[in-house]
RNA sequence: GGACGCGUAGCUCAGCUGGUUAGAGCACCUCGUUUACACCGAGGGGGUCCUAGGUUCGAAUCCUUGCGCGUCCACCA
């Protein structure tokens, strides 16, 4: 034994200093990999993680399947960068700010100002900063650090700005009015996402409204109304769409119009609805595609406005009451319906109800025709890469829901009412509201006062492809130089499917714009990570498991193998500790394949004589072969393919199965030449198999081997020795030994007591002959080993089958439990004869025979012969007990 | 309401460009401390592949329907 390794691998000892091996060689620069000029560029950017919390195990995910992409790629020769960052989340950060002030302070953001509030976000996500890259370090993480970049740092700011200008001139950018979710008491917009819904009970008011009678929730936004709806087909209707009518109301008489739209629901109601653009926005739909003006009626406080006479300052709740009130003395209430249920939105902040409100806002036009599009628009230019192939999307049912929703979509909001992201590079002379200036830096002059709102946070992180590779300094003219020229468009961006349309959606027509080219050739989706019954991880269930104390546990690689093995493209996957532990147990099970081998083998190899190769030697080759070669079932292929977890199951039964239950095994009592080059060869050729799954333990493993260069570079295996077959001759004396076996615990012999066996080897007398000894050492518990070409069956003695070997005869002396063998050998008879009717009622089929390809039916013609030979095998021992 | 996904061994999941005696890991049962490993080894039991139809010589795999679960989007006056 030349080394001493420790029995069993503790990660914790390890992982740190492999890390800072790792970084301080430099290779997770691409610019220091040594390759020739033309090798091929591999790019990911990491989809940088929100700087609202620390990470959580659906990020541990992202990170596994993207090290095991930029390690895969980087072994096999591509310049592989992957570039880290974090998003600054502008709303949901400045939410946990707001709220965690709140929560310790009291005080709100207006309290402190926008500077003083500004700093506090500032200290808070510098801490969460940190912490974030700790976590992405602790995964094994092969990011080039050197080129780290945060979406609300100056170069990204440069960017943003520029884009916006670009954006604005060239008329994609404009401001315009728009419907919002406005909080009356926070006083602020609200996201899409920070609206909720609760199920309430309300009244459904069913109004006599001119020749119409419709029915409301809100009565009160009648004062509002511009328009009454119906559906195109609904034939009631028919004759009065395009007609305007005069209504009576609270307030006197109004004026309406009469149209068809197809939101509106013939079934529902009386089929009519009354049409109030300035606070719904079905409502505002439906005016702007038929040319309905807006009246607003409510403002920002949530009360009615000047325009609303005596209920002028009333909440919309005290309007509804006294409405409704006046409409009843008026005779306009035709019944109340009480206890409608309908899902009432709310802010999820203070469960006020929402008020939705016109406004001004920021937008991006997606139908624009844009001549640097070939006069596409932005969202046809998307559409068009999804469409033809031009970015790919796995799994590629995504494609289609890409494009789906990519149809739907409207013109894209960008300005948010909150002081935290990249503020609006527009400034507003107060001496003439009409006087706008659009530019990178503020304006000349006094007078001018910058647009208070930020910008989506998306605007910033749809950049993010080429914001990271310093455009716009790297194209200019409409050329790439530096970075950008090298390194986009980038190979894969991989994401979770949950943002495929806000933020894929967005680099895609970002990319198209300012680039001129898309941001990357494949899509890879991935799924959540839940808990073990299939929920979603939440602090608040407690359901969550915290990635740096199941690494602390269970080392990172454990974590990394559990998120990758079991999952599929776009599918979701569970992790539980359990898994965790399985998948530590195969690491150290590595370890000590490795321990095994460094012990017995601790020499550098030379090159394997081919010729001196034992038949266990040939059948481990052969297999070895399989998981690297071209064909479609190696785990190269599987990589290749974005099957990780098919291609981690192949090393799994590589590593079990074959190298550490048999041909270890067998090499304890196989001597040859060329053992231990085999031996070291396998190792470590499987080391790099394995290095982009499990990086650390490869690593150290590696290290030991007394390796210079790091595994990290070394070069992805190809086949370099032919054993000249597949192993077959290894695999009849791997089945003579799992028969023997099976035979004893059949028989229950006791697993010290040693047992006599003759062999009839017809044809194969050499073979068996040279095998004898791993026979016997395989734990077969075999005494005296009589190998003949053939002979009398032994007294007192079974015959054994081998799985498909019909012409040897194996049998174990003495000690058989004959009413168990006939037991077994009955099942074994019935289960084949059951097989044998089958297969012959198959073959006695014509339209089987005539029909299925002929590979088909003569593969079950050679299913047949086979297992007709071993029944009659099986009778005749049957017969001779 | 719209779109999509899932339902295979007790649990977690592969397999699904149609042809295998339907697989893996964990759990379970029996046996075993044999110096790489008890974070182990040997052997074993366990599945009408959700239901009902259809296409086909042949379906876990393709089509239709129903049931159950999940995700995203929209949200209704």
């Amino acid at each position: 034994m030349n080394k001493e390794l420790p029995k069993a691998y503790e990660p914790g000892l390890y992982e740190d200093e492999i890390y800072k091996r790792w970084e301080e060689s430099g290779f997770f620069n691409p610019d220091n990999l040594d390759l020739p000029a033309d090798a091929p560029g591999y790019t990911i950017v990491l989809p940088p993680p929100n700087i609202t919390d620390k990470l959580h195990l659906g990020h541990a995910s992202m990170l596994a399947i993207e090290d095991l992409l930029i390690r895969y790629y980087r072994m096999r020769g591509y310049r592989a960068l992957w570039l880290p960052g974090t998003d600054h989340a502008a709303i949901a950060t400045q939410n946990v700010v707001e709220k965690k002030l709140f929560k310790e302070d009291g005080k709100t953001r207006h309290d402190l100002g926008r500077e003083k509030f500004l700093e506090k976000v500032w200290e808070f996500l510098r801490i969460t900063q940190t912490t974030i890259l700790k976590q992405t370090r602790k995964m094994g993480s092969s990011l080039d650090w050197s080129r780290t970049a945060f979406t609300l740092d100056e170069q990204r700011e440069k960017a943003v700005r520029k884009m916006f200008v670009d954006m604005y001139n060239e008329g994609v950018i404009y401001r315009g009015e728009r419907i919002v979710n406005w909080c009356p008491r926070c006083h602020s917009t609200l996201a899409d996402d920070e609206v909720e819904y609760k199920e309430t009970k309300s009244k459904l008011y069913w109004i006599k409204y001119g020749p119409f009678v419709l029915a409301t929730t809100r009565p009160e936004t009648k004062l509002g109304d511009t328009a009454v709806a119906v559906h195109p087909g609904d034939k009631r209707y028919k004759d009065m769409v395009g007609k305007e009518y005069m209504i009576p109301g609270v307030l006197g008489e109004f004026k309406v119009k009469v149209i068809a739209d197809h939101h509106v629901d013939p079934e529902f109601g009386s089929g009519a609805v009354k049409v109030t653009p300035a606070h719904s926005f079905a409502d505002n739909e439906m005016a702007r595609r038929n040319n309905i003006p807006w009246k607003q009626i409510i403002n920002e406080d949530g009360r009615m406005m000047d325009n609303c006479g005596k209920y002028a300052g009333l909440t919309t709740v005290e309007a509804r009451e006294e409405i409704v009130a006046d409409m009843e003395k008026m005779g306009l209430i035709d019944h109340i319906e009480e206890g409608y249920e309908n899902k009432l939105s709310v802010c999820y902040r203070c469960d006020t109800p929402i008020e939705p409100l016109p406004s001004k806002q920021w937008f991006v036009s997606v139908d624009k025709k844009l001549p640097r599009l070939g006069n596409m628009s932005l969202k046809e230019k998307a559409i068009e890469a999804a469409k033809k192939g031009e970015i790919k999307f796995i799994p590629d049912r995504f494609e289609k829901r890409f494009v789906n929703w990519m149809g739907n979509l409207h013109d894209w909001c960008i300005s948010r009412q909150i002081w935290f992201g990249h503020r609006i590079p527009v400034w507003y002379n107060s001496r003439n509201v009409d006087d706008i200036y659009v530019g990178e830096n503020p304006p000349e002059g006094e007078d001018w006062e910058q647009d208070p709102d930020s910008l989506d946070t998306w605007f910033s992180s749809g950049m993010w492809t080429f914001s990271t590779l310093g455009w716009p300094d790297t194209f200019k003219d409409g050329k790439k130089s530096g970075d950008l020229a090298r390194f986009h468009p980038t190979q894969v961006l991989e994401t979770g499917y949950e943002i495929l349309t806000l933020w894929v959606s967005r680099m895609i027509m970002m990319s198209f714009f300012a680039v001129g080219e898309k941001p990357f050739d494949t899509v890879y989706l991935h799924g959540m990570v839940l808990d073990k019954n299939g929920k979603k991880m939440s602090k608040s269930k407690g359901n969550g498991i915290d990635p740096l104390d199941v690494i602390a546990k269970y080392g990172t690689d454990a974590v990394r193998l559990s998120l990758l093995i079991g999952s599929t493209p776009g599918n979701d996957v569970r992790i539980f500790e359990e898994k965790i532990e399985g998948d530590r147990n195969f690491v150290n099970k590595l370890w000590n394949v490795a321990r095994f081998i460094l012990q017995t083998a601790d020499e550098n190899t030379t090159e394997i004589e081919l010729k001196n190769l034992t038949l266990a030697d040939k059948w481990i080759m052969a297999h070895f072969n399989a998981l690297v070669d071209k064909n479609a079932t190696s785990a190269t292929k599987f990589l290749s393919n974005y099957n990780f977890s098919i291609a981690a199951e192949l090393l799994r039964t590589f590593t079990y199965d074959y190298l550490a239950d048999w041909y270890l095994e067998a090499a304890k009592f196989d001597k040859s030449t060329e053992k231990v080059k085999v031996l070291r060869y396998v190792l470590e050729n499987l080391l790099i198999l394995w290095h982009p799954f499990i990086p650390f333990v490869t690593e150290k493993i590696w290290e030991l081997m007394g390796k210079e260069k790091l595994l990290m570079v070394e070069k992805w295996p190809e086949i370099k020795y032919d054993p000249g077959n597949n192993g077959d001759d290894f695999e009849l004396i791997k089945n003579i030994v799992i028969a023997i076996r099976n035979a004893r615990a059949e028989n229950k012999i006791e697993p010290g007591r040693k047992i006599d066996a003759v062999i009839y080897t017809g044809n194969n007398k050499d073979l068996i002959e040279s095998q004898s000894e791993i026979i016997k050492g395989l734990r077969t518990g075999i005494g005296k080993l009589t190998i003949a070409k053939d002979g009398d069956e032994p007294d007192d003695s079974i015959c054994i089958s081998v799985k498909g070997v019909s012409n040897m005869d194996i049998y174990l002396v003495g000690a058989i439990d004959k009413d168990k063998e006939k037991k077994r050998l009955e099942k074994e008879i019935a289960n084949l004869e059951k097989l044998i009717a089958g297969t012959e009622k198959k073959l006695a089929n014509e339209e089987f025979t005539s029909k299925a390809p002929p590979a088909v039916v003569e593969k079950e013609h050679s299913n047949l012969h086979a297992r007709k030979n071993d029944l009659t095998k099986l009778l005749i021992q049957l017969k001779q007990l």
